[in-house]
DNA sequence: TTTATACTTCAATGATGGTTGAGATATTGA
DNA sequence: TCAATATCTCAACCATCATTGAAGTATAAA
């Protein structure tokens, strides 16, 4: 059960664009995730600066790291993101499951890949 | 399909205690909302504060409001939130719906009220 | 109409956060 | 070992945000 001051960090580190990005990024990479040079280039940014924020989304245990090579390959932490989603979420209908419905259609629609497949 | 200036907003918004409680507040109060009194009351902040956290939830998207009498009642977004979950998703499997599943389990879990249910 | 209640607005203050660039560290290949 | 690549750390600067208290607005009751 995710904590209040876990969750503030976690809302916190997703409120910057870049770090946004970031996350974004990963979540898409999937369980193999992305080097940090790849993501600085991916999002336009220094490799100062991705660094720090790379550093921000592991501190909020959003994303992990592993060095490969010379590398250091980040990806996302989906059990974290699950449990952000849960406190958001949490006793959200009281007894009434059609006002939190949407939202599970919402996540369940995610494993589509980018929605054009819907109109086929 | 939400924006990511959108989304960006809706973080900043949950990235602040007070107003992280209070959107957990509203959540689990249902479409009826709260006074923003009983808000301030519960979350233990002034008045004055609490209408500047109000105002920031408001301008984010994430929350209603209505007057009734001398009080103004506020309400959560749900569709909001649910796009916010969606945006932070999207595409999150590459095919691979078991990397995801667990965030469509935990949210599905929301509509039973506190946990404990769970071990049952 | 006067008074009380419920909220909001505003300005000032202190605190936190983002960006940058220079320098440091770690890994690999010549 | 030397040089190149990849990433990190640090300090300084500027911008943004949260809080507070006082004053303002809107509604309702006496």
């Amino acid at each position: 059960m995710m904590a209040e001051r876990q969750a503030l960090t976690a809302f916190a580190a997703l409120s910057q664009e870049s770090r946004l990005r970031i996350v974004r990024a990963l979540v898409t990479a999937g369980p193999e995730g992305l080097a940090a040079g790849l993501i600085a280039e991916g999002i336009g940014v220094s490799s100062s600066n991705v660094s720090f924020h790379l550093k921000e989304l592991e501190h909020a245990g959003l994303i992990a790291s592993r060095r490969e090579g010379r590398s250091i390959i980040y990806s996302a932490v989906y059990p974290a993101l699950s449990g952000l989603i849960a406190f958001l979420m949490r006793d959200c209908c009281q007894g009434r499951p059609e006002v939190c419905a949407p939202a599970v259609t919402a996540l369940d629609a995610c494993c589509t890949p980018s929605g054009e497949i819907v109109h086929a």
